[in-house]
DNA sequence: ATAACGTGCAACCATCTGGTTGTACGTTAC
DNA sequence: GTAACGTACAACCAGATGGTTGCACGTTAT
C-alpha cells in the first residue's frame, strides 16, 4: 500500500509553490515537529506583520500543507504530514525515471558490469 | 553517506520554485527518463513559443534542476537526479520531525502500544 | 556565400506574490 | 458592558513570473 493519490497539476503546484518560501517552510517545520499553534502565536515569532503571517499559513493551507481549527477566539494551525508523503512521492517518481533508464540501457547493452557510483 | 548538502534558503526557494509548474516538471520528467534533449526539440513539445520553453529551462538550470551543454549549434539538456534528491531529502527532513514529535510523545507516555497507522 | 537553424536576450504586458496598513467582527477577560 | 485579543479581509504597492514578439549572432547545410 504505497497511498497512491495521484495530485493534480494545479494541486502539485500549490503545493511545491507553499514549499518555496523560507517562511512557510519554518512554519511547516514548527508545526510538524511541536505543539499545534495558533495563527498569531506563529506571527510573534517571524520579523513581519501578523496579516503576512497569515497569508503564509493561508497558502499552506491550500496547499494542504497544514490544517487549522478554530480553538476559541484562535485557530490552531497544525501540520499534515501526508502532503508532504506526496510531495516527496513526486520526487522519487521522477528519480525513477532516471534510474529505470539506467537499467533499461544495462539490460539492452547486456553487458553485467556492476555500475558503482 | 546521506550525502548531506545542505542548501541554503535561497536555493530551497529556487529549486521548490522550479518544481511549481506543470511545463517544468514535464521537461524534468522527459530528460530523466530519455535521452538529453535540445531546447528547440523541447520547445516542440509544447503549446508555447520557444522563447518561453527557453525561460522555463533557464529557471530550471538555476534551480540545478537541469544541466546544458553545448553541442554544435544545439544545447543539449540533461537531468540532474542529485538536485532532484536534495528537494526530497529536505521533505524526508520535515516529515521526520512529525515521526519524531510521536516517537518523543510514546518515550514520555511510555505506553508500548503499536500506533498501527 | 547564403539561407536556414538554434539560441540568447531585450522589451513589453498581464497577472501573481509578498509585503504593508486599516477596518470589521467574533471571542475572551475584567 | 467594555476593553483587549485573535482572526479575516480589503486595498494598495513594488517586484517577480510567465507569456509574447522581435532582433542579434554563431553554427550548419546547400
Amino acid at each position: 500500500m504505497v497511498a497512491r493519490y495521484a495530485l493534480s497539476d494545479a494541486e502539485l503546484d500549490r503545493l511545491f509553490r507553499a514549499l518555496a518560501d523560507a517562511t512557510r517552510r519554518d512554519i511547516v517545520a514548527r508545526v510538524l515537529g511541536g505543539e499545534p499553534a495558533s495563527v498569531s502565536a506563529l506571527a510573534s515569532r517571524y520579523e513581519m506583520s501578523f496579516a503576512a503571517v497569515q497569508k503564509h499559513v493561508a497558502v499552506l493551507e491550500e496547499a494542504g500543507l497544514v490544517t487549522k481549527q478554530p480553538q476559541g477566539r484562535e485557530k490552531m494551525v497544525r501540520g499534515n504530514p501526508r502532503q508532504l508523503a506526496r510531495a516527496r512521492a513526486l520526487l522519487v517518481q521522477l528519480e525513477s525515471l532516471w534510474t529505470s533508464r539506467f537499467s533499461q540501457l544495462d539490460a539492452i547493452l547486456a553487458e553485467p558490469r556492476p555500475n558503482k557510483e
